[in-house]
DNA sequence: CGCCGACTTGACACCAATCAAGATAAGTGG
DNA sequence: CCACTTATCTTGATTGGTGTCAAGTCGGCG
């Protein structure tokens, strides 16, 4: 819930004056929970329950839609994980997000798809249909402005996302998901440390738009510094929080000179 | 108005038993016409013309506002280009988007800007205060529809820029800089072919994600391979789109085998 | 036990960021 | 209008990072 608003020093602000040089700023992670539940009123929920259907996907690497489909049904996760990913002609594979519970997806998009969403793991998924749906907003106008909000919030992550994939090195977009994934309680133990990555080597390389293997060395890189263990290829041990908080936000390989 | 549903594959989808291979696919590009006045019926835009302010700026390189300033205003743009960015904490900037006229902009996130805006070239905009456009939307339901659907029109930009930055070469997000200016009128002549990129260098790396230099030698390089000619440096001669348009989907360095 | 898929590491080539320097264009003031 | 300043654009040389290919290890499952 961590809403900031820093003030911005106005001096900095880039201007005609300071060429070819960048003014320093800051980032404002949006990261509040997403649940759908702090967004609804009961009444709405109950709205909502009434054309809900529940699914079950016991495992993962099933599909739940794929991008171009005919778009009938909007979803929202009860649990598991889920990977929201688009294709090139040439059959690359960019995942767009990881989602959790308490997210919606599926929005459609000129009455398709546009993405295609894959279970990660075994996952519970609530399923509204559309028209439905659209019927139930046109009665309750929070319920529409909420979903606003929702889409509005998706919107500032994949902003998020371009940054992420447009400025960090590989080893700083590695410390942004497992900072990220440490948020989750489902996944991180503060106990121990021990973070359970749900997703492969293959779906976390193509999330950070780098190689298999390249995410790879970034691991290890990660180990040899100091900053996790790795327990086994699914899980590792985070040992310097603060050290990986220092990664995502330092200097980058491309390194920019700040206004003075 | 392409809203393209290109049938998918079903047997090419990606399975647990084709491992570590990428299914082939293609992507979707959402690429139709936001302008505002295609969304909104003559009587709502009178109800937002009685709230709206207009103003020009009359060079480029001014901020119209900043990221985590309290948000109270969402623009439109009627006339120019203004570039929304956002800053790291070490002065890094990506800019996410290209807003030109038709275009919507600024919309608050928590009641504060998670992004800055400031001009390229001169501008004139129509301002809208949050507070009157909230309360015109809680009286026209198809109002405030229609803005969910440019904020889910944005999102799916966000998403594309996502794939370009996380998939594509460097002369590929060149390619598609250029053929997605070459779809605005204003800046593409088809007669002689003269494109006229209204951002300098700089913009145009840190949208890209990449380097000045590397931009100014990706320029070099379709320039070399016959696709496109300098005029001068805000000026440029398209001599081959269905080469562009080969480039932008063809292979990458980071080649994936497509599933056969 | 043998197979297969996921993960890991090494070698190497190539691309892109950086540093440096120059060329061109755009303002500015006399 | 010109001299001067400044910003932008461009090219070259160098180095580090990352994609690709190849090989090997680990663990699960039949």
């Amino acid at each position: 819930m961590e809403t900031m608003t820093p003030t911005i020093p106005a001096k900095k602000r880039l201007s005609r004056a300071a060429p070819e040089i960048r003014a320093r700023s800051f980032d404002r992670v949006t990261d509040r929970p997403s649940q759908i539940e702090n967004l609804l009123s009961p009444k709405e929920q109950d709205r909502l329950r009434e054309i809900a259907t529940v699914l079950e996907y016991r495992r993962g690497g099933l599909t739940i839609f794929s991008e171009g489909e005919d778009s009938h049904f909007v979803y929202a996760i009860d649990e598991g994980v889920v990977r929201i990913s688009r294709h090139a002609e040439n059959g690359q594979r960019q995942i767009l997000a990881f989602m959790v519970s308490g997210d919606l997806f599926g929005l459609p998009d000129g009455g398709a798809y546009a993405n295609t969403a894959e279970t990660v793991s075994a996952v519970r998924l609530y399923r509204f249909p559309w028209q439905q749906l659209v019927r139930i907003m046109l009665q309750e106008p929070q319920l529409r402005l909420n979903l606003l909000v929702r889409v509005a919030y998706d919107l500032r992550q994949a902003q998020r996302q371009i940054m992420i994939l447009g400025q960090q090195s590989t080893n700083q977009r590695l410390a942004f998901l497992v900072l990220d994934f440490i948020h989750h309680p489902e996944f991180f133990d503060e106990r121990d440390g021990r973070l359970r990555l749900p997703i492969n080597r293959f779906d976390l390389a193509d999330y950070l738009g780098i190689a298999r293997e390249t995410a790879v060395r970034a691991i290890a890189k990660l180990e040899r510094d100091g900053l996790l263990r790795r327990i086994d290829p699914q899980t590792i041990q985070i040992l310097d929080i603060a050290g990986l908080r220092a990664l995502q936000w330092g200097k980058r390989r491309r390194a920019s000179i700040a206004a003075e």
